[in-house]
DNA sequence: TAAAAATACTCCATAGGTATTTTAT
DNA sequence: ATAAAATACCTATGGAGTATTTTTA
């Protein structure tokens, strides 16, 4: 599972747009459906309700907004806290 | 970034073997090699010390390691949630 | 010298883009 | 009728494997 197709959804759940997502992510429209779709796949779950304009959240994809931005938040302090980590003194551990 | 990088690396972390580990990931040593280079370049970091024998984490490496953990349980966690997510009543919100 | 990791090279799978069709308001 | 998402198709990039060459203990 890639961080992007997280990324992706957190913005789709923003704009409740594939094409106005896909501009925003530097994306073409098609890559953008097939990345999110890839994320509902490796889920097992469907996250946007498409049948309707513009398109919702499922549950499911209501419940795993919460769940992605905690995963991201981690991602991203992880990494932060990284660029620090050649401070420490010493060698390997 | 590929959550595959990050088990990647906890298998590492671990064995302290990149031919080991590229063999229980079912990979080569060469593709496993590569991702976990992939990971530090995505991190900005180097997490392994290659120059000695078992390769051994660097500081870095041993303070990624309790992020990854952390990434892991929570990705984990909202897949085995969403697992359930369709027991939700009601359609798309 | 023997093991383990890095490199070189090739190949294939898959992610991406463009064009088009379908669908929903 | 129009705007937005899905589909079809093709292309290209990058990830994977095998073979080989360094390394390091």
């Amino acid at each position: 599972m890639d961080m992007k197709w997280v990324e992706d959804f957190l913005c789709l759940a923003d704009t409740r747009s594939f094409s106005r997502s896909a501009s925003e992510r530097h994306s073409s429209q098609p890559a953008f459906s097939r990345r999110i779709r890839s994320l509902e796949t490796w889920l097992g779950a469907t996250l946007v309700d498409r049948s309707c304009n513009p398109p919702s959240l499922t549950p499911a994809g209501h419940v795993f907004r919460g769940h992605a931005l905690g995963i991201m938040q981690q991602v991203h302090k992880a990494k932060h806290i990284l660029r620090h980590a050649s401070d420490y003194p010493g060698g390997a551990i």
